[in-house]
DNA sequence: TTCCTTGCAAATCGTTTGCATAATG
DNA sequence: CATTATGCAAACGATTTGCAAGGAA
C-alpha cells in the first residue's frame, strides 16, 4: 500500500529518533536533525512523523502536556511522566496487559488496546 | 484560597456537565449551554471549565482525538475510546489502582498516579 | 516520465489571554 | 467598594495543508 521512497529527511528522522532514549516533540526533532538537513522543513518534519507513526515503526505519545512526543520504540512499554520537569522516562516493569480483560469483561464493545502514563516526580526533580 | 464568586455561566456548566453520561468537548458544552445562556461566550466556558478542573470538581480527559473532554464524574473509572466513532464511554471494572505499584517497583522517582485509556470499537459500532 | 517528497507559507484547530465592562459580595 | 467574572476579539502554539518545484524509481 505505502509506494514509499526513499528520502534522506525521513532517514535523518528515523536514525535521530532511534538514537534518544528520551521522547521528543517534533519540534525538537526538527532543531536537531537540521544540523545533518540545514534546509529540513518543520512542516516535513511532522510529515514524517505522521506518516511513520500511521505504519507504526514509530509511537506517538500523547503525554497531556500539549504536544505530542516521539519514540523510536514500538515494543510495549509504558512510560512516566514527571509533572515537575515534563520528562518522559521508559519504565521497567512487569505487564500489566491483562487489564485489558479486566476492562472488557463487563464491556459490550471489543477492546483492542489501552495506553497508560504514569505521573509523579521523578528521581533528579526530588533532590531538589 | 478560591474566592470564587457566584456565576450563572458556571452553574449552567457544571449543571449540563453532570446530566451528561457521555463526556463533551469544551466546544459541544458551548454549544449546549448557549440555549440556556445565550450571550455566553466559548472563551467563558473554558475558562470556567480549566478553573473548575484545577480544583477537581471535573475531570480533564486527553482521550488523544486532539480535543479534550470533560467529565463531571470524579470518583475513580475508567474511559473506552471507540476508535470508528470517537465515542467516549464509562467501563466499568474492577480496580487496577495497583498498577501503580507494579511501576514504582523498579523506578527510582515517585509515582503518584496513572491515567489509562481503552480503545476499541463500541457496542453500537461493532453492529454496523 | 510518473509519482513520491519537499520547502515554504498560509491556513486550521483548539485553547488562552488582554482589556474594558458587568456582576457579585 | 473591592474583587471576580464576562464577552469579545486578538493572540497563540501545535499541527496540517496547498502548491509549485525537486528527487527517486
Amino acid at each position: 500500500m505505502a509506494a514509499r521512497n526513499f528520502s534522506r529527511q525521513r532517514e535523518s528522522i528515523k536514525e535521530f529518533l532511534m538514537a534518544r532514549k528520551d521522547h521528543p516533540t517534533a519540534d525538537i526533532i526538527y532543531q536537531n536533525v537540521r544540523s545533518q538537513n540545514p534546509n529540513i522543513s518543520l512542516g516535513t518534519v511532522y510529515r514524517n512523523l505522521t506518516l511513520l507513526a500511521d505504519e507504526v515503526e514509530i509511537n506517538r505519545l500523547n503525554v497531556g502536556d500539549g504536544t505530542d512526543h516521539f519514540d523510536a520504540n514500538t515494543s510495549p512499554h509504558y512510560h512516566f511522566v514527571c509533572t515537575e520537569c515534563g520528562q518522559v522516562i521508559d519504565l521497567e516493569m512487569d505487564s500489566i496487559e491483562f487489564i485489558t480483560s479486566a476492562a472488557a469483561a463487563r464491556f459490550e464493545g471489543q477492546i483492542t488496546g489501552h495506553k497508560t502514563y504514569f505521573y509523579g516526580i521523578c528521581g533528579s526533580c526530588l533532590k531538589l
